[in-house]
DNA sequence: CCTTGAACTGAACACCCGTTCAGTTAATCA
DNA sequence: TGATTAACTGAACGGGTGTTCAGTTCAAGG
């Protein structure tokens, strides 16, 4: 009685998390407004109070889950610490593009709307980003301590291997020169060289810059 | 008799800029009203358009602005197509990092706010910013040819160096552990390894991955 | 068939938006 | 000193904002 299977609201909930972060994505949260957001479902701006508490409610719940859908899937999809650091790598690389790609509205989203979260909810959006990033650091600190990666600084490593890989949603496009896979496998390839062992030597010369 | 040395106009302009890069980076484009931007400045609204013709014309000024400056700046600093290829491309990871932390405002606006544009304006500092990565691109291609380099792929992994770099201004803090000086090092190390040769044997079965 | 209540409308609330413009101010020049 | 004019004010314009809420609708439950 409290809940009847199959009901409109059901479905009207997700299609306006769905239309929201598809505007946001595309227009930014402060340039879309709710009647924008509830002519894109069907329905008049005061309806969308029977689904979210507010603006900001909305763009947090979009977040959040994003953020934590990422974590969760990654913890799923982790080959398992007692792998080796390499093959624990190739296997991050491979899940954050695809998964990235999968899901290019929400990952825009989420660390370009940022600002536009109040300071609570920024900070709780904050805490599941280094979180993330800390399942990659530990796997760089593991290669590290077992000799097989070679890096300057991991955290620096983790930061930079992140931007590198969360870029690849501002250009890809689905009909590109490109397949997802191929991208994963070129960026794989570029990622294991930049932790690789420090054989620099191999071009005489780089090193005597004035 | 047309311009005064000195006058008022000289310095409001420039102020108004400032306050408006300030304040579209911290909140973005959209949340911010012309009218706060009078306020940082100290002068009411309508004020504002003795100088800018509208609000769509101020981001993109500060957009074009910044573009023109980040590739003339590079033209200048660039030690020229006869040197070795990794050679101009720690300059390139060098200057990059610099230039980009001293502006970090104008470096956040100018990838945070390309979907506030017109189309027109979107054309044009996009054009710009694909010039600025064909500069990168060249030196990589530069460095395929005469075997200084080994990439999977010079577009991509322009792309992915650009992303890597310009990353940093989201984290760095000149008070931060590091400096700087450190960071453009550390990276330029990474960087390096990115482009080398694919001496990938040093960590066996890493490629017997399933 | 009638009641219930979830889903939704449409109007209203107070306020903010970008932009314009008739005036005011104050400094310069002849 | 008086005329000129660039710089700026302050009010107004039409319209959009997030949010609320008294009503309407309509399918299901008893």
């Amino acid at each position: 009685m409290v809940r009847k299977t199959g009901s409109h609201a059901d479905i009207t909930g997700p299609r306006i998390r769905a239309a929201a972060q598809s505007l946001f994505a595309r227009h930014g949260f402060a340039a879309v407004s709710m009647r924008q957001i509830a002519a894109a479902v069907g329905v008049q701006a005061g309806a969308l109070y029977f689904y979210t508490p507010d603006k900001q409610s909305l763009l947090f719940d979009l977040m959040h889950d994003h953020m934590q859908t990422l974590i969760s899937a990654w913890d799923a999809a982790d080959p398992g610490p007692e792998l080796p650091p390499l093959v624990r790598l190739q296997a991050f690389v491979r899940f954050h593009i695809h998964h990235s790609l999968e899901r290019a509205d929400a990952v825009f989203l989420s660390y370009m709307e940022l600002r536009n979260l109040t300071p609570d909810n920024f900070a709780r959006i904050e805490a599941l980003r280094r979180t993330y990033e800390d399942r990659l650091e530990s796997i760089l600190r593991a290669g590290l301590e077992g000799g097989t990666m070679h890096i300057p600084d991991a955290k620096l490593a983790t930061l930079a291997l992140i931007a590198m890989l969360t870029g690849i949603t501002t250009w890809f496009r689905p009909d590109g020169r490109l397949s997802c896979d191929r991208v994963a496998d070129i960026y794989w390839e570029m990622a294991r060289k930049t932790v690789a062992g420090s054989l620099g030597a191999d071009f005489g010369g780089s090193d005597s810059v004035a």
